[in-house]
DNA sequence: CTAATCTAATTGCAACTGCAACTAGATTGA
DNA sequence: TCAATCTAGTTGCAGTTGCAATTAGATTAG
């Protein structure tokens, strides 16, 4: 099965994951160089700031922050040993858990996002005026969706 | 200090995750079912067969794969292992190694290609036109080009 | 010349990941 | 009702990663 791609879309694919390793690369050491946990936590406070309740079922948080179940297990228990959430009993299936930030959790996540947030816009949002984040958004939404209905 | 992210630059951030995750897990998968090596091991003999005379030093390898020289030790060792690539002494420069392509490690790069290229078409290329592809190769350059300066 | 410094590659170790197996509780249908 | 099946979450294990320390050879300055 020959493949036919153009050498632009074949440049503009390893252009994708150069700038995702670069970039990501970057906001962990501002993340480290100050002190702080690496984006997976702040990915797990996040999703569960923003959830009614500020607390997730471990499967919907697994989804939220597009981690396999197993990961998802241990990402908790070193957040929960932090003391940034918590664990707590589902009443209505008792195989269940949810996992809820806790105070501390809800200031590691203001503290992180100072930097990350800045990262972000050091090195991502700068330099995207706001028709090509329309654009971005447009194209990458295109790909993902894709996937998600072919699965 | 505050971060002043637009809504609509924080979802193209999210959303350039979330595809990046997507598409690799995707390919990931797709390369299992064909019994291939990971996409690492592509990458590695990607790079060893654009180079002139098919080798690289292990640390301009590293450079090229955007990684760290522990892990780049550890990969060439395995591919190694596999037969797909050789250490070869560096004449001018007794600590230096080169690791070179060997002719299993040429089939295999073609063998992987047939189903990662594959994937690139149907995953990414498919959704993009040429002025979508020149556009984002712009602006990916643009972010990667200012961290490089920057460092 | 040679001591201090730098660079290439490797190693040890602790942390993290993915996969498959497992436990326990829910759901389903004959 | 109760066996078969499914789902939630955890655990064991082997493989991979990142970081710091190490070894060995190159480079530089006094």
């Amino acid at each position: 099965m020959p493949v036919n791609l153009s050498k632009a879309h074949n440049l503009a694919w390893r252009k994708f994951l150069t700038a995702h390793v670069i970039l990501l690369e970057q906001i962990e050491r501002d993340l480290a160089q100050a002190q702080l946990p690496p984006l997976s936590w702040y990915d797990v406070l996040f999703a569960l700031a923003e959830a009614s309740e500020s607390k997730l079922r471990l499967h919907e948080l697994a989804q939220a922050v597009l981690l396999s179940r197993s990961n998802l297990t241990r990402l908790v228990d070193r957040l929960e040993v932090a003391g940034l959430i918590r664990r707590e009993q589902c009443p209505s299936d008792r195989r269940g858990a949810f996992a809820a930030i806790t105070e501390a959790g809800q200031m590691m996540r203001d503290r992180m996002w100072s930097v990350y947030g800045q990262g972000i816009d050091n090195y991502f949002a700068d330099y995207l005026d706001i028709g090509e984040v329309k654009f971005l958004i447009k194209i990458l939404d295109r790909m993902t969706k894709a996937i998600d209905e072919a699965s």
